[in-house]
DNA sequence: CATGAATGAGGATTCATTCAT
DNA sequence: TATGAATGAATCCTCATTCAT
C-alpha cells in the first residue's frame, strides 16, 4: 500500500534538503515523542522555514506520519535485501542478527522511533502505514521456516507462525537493546557493562538460542 | 532501593483514593504518555481536586515516577511469587507465560506504561526506578536458569546471562503483545484474528520454542 | 482615628499568641509585598492553622491592614515618646535620629513594610490607616519647629510646614537605610562598605546637615 | 555596565512597538508590583500578543528588567543633562528640583518603579542594574559639593559624601511626593491641599532648606 | 473554638499554525 | 515559492478561602 502524507511541493524540492528535513524530524520526534517535539525546531535544525514546513506538510501529524512511512520502508528494504539474497536458513539469520547489530547503531534514531511509535499515542494511524510491513516480515519469516522445514534444517513439529513470531520477538528486542536507552541499559544489566564491546559473542549466543529452538 | 515521589498527605488519605488517583493517572500516562497526559484529566477522572493533587505530588513529573514506581512493584510482585513457589524449571516458565497472559488482560494500562516508559523521553529518571527491577529479573531468572543447569534439565553448554536475557525478551513482547494496541495487532497479523481466543495454544507453542532453545 | 480589621475571636486569645500571628504576617508581607505574601505560610510560621486565621480576620486584606495598622502604631508611639520627653529642640533631633538607627535595626520588618506599603498597590486602604500617624507626624514637627523659632533656636524665615516635610523626608530615608536592603546598599555606595559600623558618624553628620538647615 | 535582559527580535520591532510595550509594562509594573503585575494584561494593552511577548523576552522577570533598567537610564540621563550644563552649585540645585517636578509629573510610573523597585521583592536582581545609577548620582553629587566648596560657595566643614547622601535623600523623597499616591497624599498633610498647585513655593523652600543646610 | 484537607479560579508559559511580505 | 514574526488556545501550578470533623 502506498501512501503520500507530504504536500506536492516537497516532492518538487532537492534531495539533500528533503534528506536534511526527514533526518531533523526523525532524531527530534524520536528523541520526544509527537508529542513533545517541537516543529519549529526541526525546522530549525533542518535548515528551512516553518513556512515551508507547512507548505510541505499540512501539519504536525502528517509530518510525522511521513517520518513513520519513511522509516518504516527503510527498515524494509534492509530486510528484503538480506532474505533475498538466497542463502540457506541459518546464514539468513546470522545476517539479520549481525544487520540489526550494524545498523541500530547507524541509525539509532529510526529504530527509536519505531519504538516510539508503538506507544498508544496516535497508534491508529501508525499502524495503517505499518502493518503493511509487519505483515510483509510475518510473511517472509513464516516462508522462509517453511521452506527450512521441508529443507529438513527445521524441525517439522513446531508452527511456521509462532516461530515467526518469536523469532522477529527476539529480532526486535535486539534492535531495541541496541539503539534505545532504556533497552540499552537492561542489556548490560543481564550480561555486563562491556557487553557492546562483544557483538560477536552476543551475536553467536542468539544463534545458539535459535537454532536450539527451531532445529 | 526505595523511592519516594509522593508527598507526606497522600500516605494519609485512605486506600480507595489512592487506588482512584493511581488507576487514573495509570490509564492517563499510559495512553498519552508523559508530556500529553493531562494532571486536570487525571484528577477529575479521580475525583479530586487539581490542589489536591499538588497537595499529594510536588508535580506532573513526580506524579509519573510515583506511578511508575508503584507499576513496577507490581510487575515484580507477579514475578516473584511465581518464581518463590519454587516448582521445577519448566513448570515455572509456563506459570510465567500463563500469568503474563492473564495479568496483561486484567491490568492493560500498566503494561502499555511500561512500554511507553523505555521511550527516550524522561528515560534517565524512569531508569532509577527501574534498573532495581530490570536488575533482579535478570538475576532470577540466570539463577534459575542455572539452577536448571545443574539438575540436568537445561543444557550446559549455554550460557545463563544470555538465555536469561533472550527468555525475558521474548516474555517482554508477550507481555507487550497482549496489552498495547500496537503489538496487539502485531500479532494478529503474525499469527490470525482469532489468536487471542486460544491463549493456550500460544503458551504451548512458545513453551515448546523455549524448551527447544534451552534443552 | 480607631480601625478595626480583625474579628471578635482574635481579641480574645492570648497576646503571646498575637504576636506570634503579628511577628509572622509582618515578615511575610515586609519581605513579600502583599500579593505574594502566602496566608498559609504566615499561619504556619505562627504555628496557628490556616481556619484559624480566618476566624480572626475576614480576608488577607484585613490580614494585612490589621498588621500595617499595628505597625504604623508602634512607630508613631516611638515617636510620641520622643517628642514627649521634653528636651530641647537639637537634643529632640538628635534623640530621633538614634532611635531611627536602633530602631531600624531591631525591627527590620516594621521599616519594610512601611517603604512596602507605599507602593501604588492597595494604597487607598493603607492612606486611610497611615494618614492619622502621617498627619500626627506632620504636626509634632511643625510645632516644634515652630516652638524652636520662639525660643529663638531655629531661625525665622523658614516655614515651620516645609521644614518639618524636609526633615520628616530626611528621617524616612535614614530609617529605610537602615533597614531596607536596597537603601542599605545605596547608603553603602554613597559612603563606604563600613557605614553602618560608625552609627555615631552618620548620626553627627545628620544633624550637622539639620542645624545647618535650620539655624 | 551594560545590561540586555530582552531578546534578538526585541530590538528589530518599530520604535513605537516597542514603547507601546515598555510603557504599558511600566505602568502596569508601577501599579501592581512584580508579582500581581499581569504579563496578559500588559501584551493586551500593547496590543501585542502574548507570544510576541515571549519571544521579546524569556520570562516576566527579564521584561520587569528591561523595564527597570530602561526607566533608570532615563531617571540618570535627566540627572547628567542637568550636572553636565556646567551651571554654579545652585543653579544646578535648583534645576534638578525643578526637573524633578517637572519628569514626575509627565512620567510619574517611572518614578512610582523607581519606589516600587526598592521593595524586598526581588531586590538582588534589581540591585544589579541600580547600583550604576546610585553610584553614579553618589559620585556627581559629591563631586559638585566638593568642586562648590572648593569655589567657596560651600563651608568647608561638612563632608561631601554625606552632604550628597542626604541631598539625595531630599530629591527621592520630593519625586515620590510628587509621583506615588501616598507620598502625595503625605504631602498634602504636611502642607495642605492645594500644595500641587505652587510648585515655585516648594521648590523655593526646599532650596532654601538645602542653602542653610550646606552654606 | 480549632483544625487542615480540599477546592478551583487565575496566571505564566509553550508551541502549532497562519499570513503578510 | 519562501520566510519567520505573530497569534492565542491550552496546560501546569499556586494559593486564598471554605467547611467537615
Amino acid at each position: 500500500m502506498e501512501f503520500k502524507y507530504s504536500k506536492e511541493p516537497f516532492d518538487r524540492i532537492s534531495e539533500e534538503k528533503k534528506n536534511r528535513i526527514l533526518h531533523s524530524a526523525i532524531t527530534e520526534f524520536a528523541d520526544n515523542g509527537f508529542d513533545s517535539a517541537n516543529i519549529n525546531k526541526i525546522a530549525k535544525k533542518a535548515d528551512v522555514s516553518v513556512g515551508s514546513m507547512y507548505k510541505y506538510f499540512t501539519n504536525k501529524k502528517d509530518l510525522y506520519l511521513t517520518v513513520v512511512d519513511f522509516s518504516v520502508k527503510k527498515l524494509r528494504t534492509v530486510l528484503n535485501d538480506i532474505i533475498n539474497s538466497q542463502d540457506d536458513f541459518f546464514s539468513t539469520i546470522e545476517k539479520i542478527i549481525k544487520a540489526i547489530q550494524l545498523y541500530s547503531r547507524s541509525d539509532e534514531a529510526l529504530t527509536k522511533l519505531y519504538n516510539e511509535m508503538t506507544t498508544e499515542n496516535n497508534y491508529e494511524l501508525v499502524w495503517k502505514i505499518a502493518s503493511d510491513m509487519e505483515g510483509i516480515t510475518a510473511n517472509l519469516y513464516a516462508s522462509i521456516i517453511k521452506k527450512a522445514q521441508n529443507d529438513g534444517i527445521v524441525r517439522k513439529d513446531i508452527d511456521s507462525k509462532y516461530s515467526a513470531f518469536f523469532l522477529d520477538n527476539l529480532f526486535v528486542l535486539l534492535q531495541f537493546s541496541y539503539s534505545c536507552e532504556y533497552y540499552k541499559k537492561r542489556l548490560k544489566m543481564f550480561i555486563d557493562e562491556n557487553v557492546f564491546d562483544n557483538d560477536d559473542l552476543v551475536a553467536k549466543e542468539l544463534l545458539k538460542f535459535i537454532k536450539g529452538a527451531l532445529c
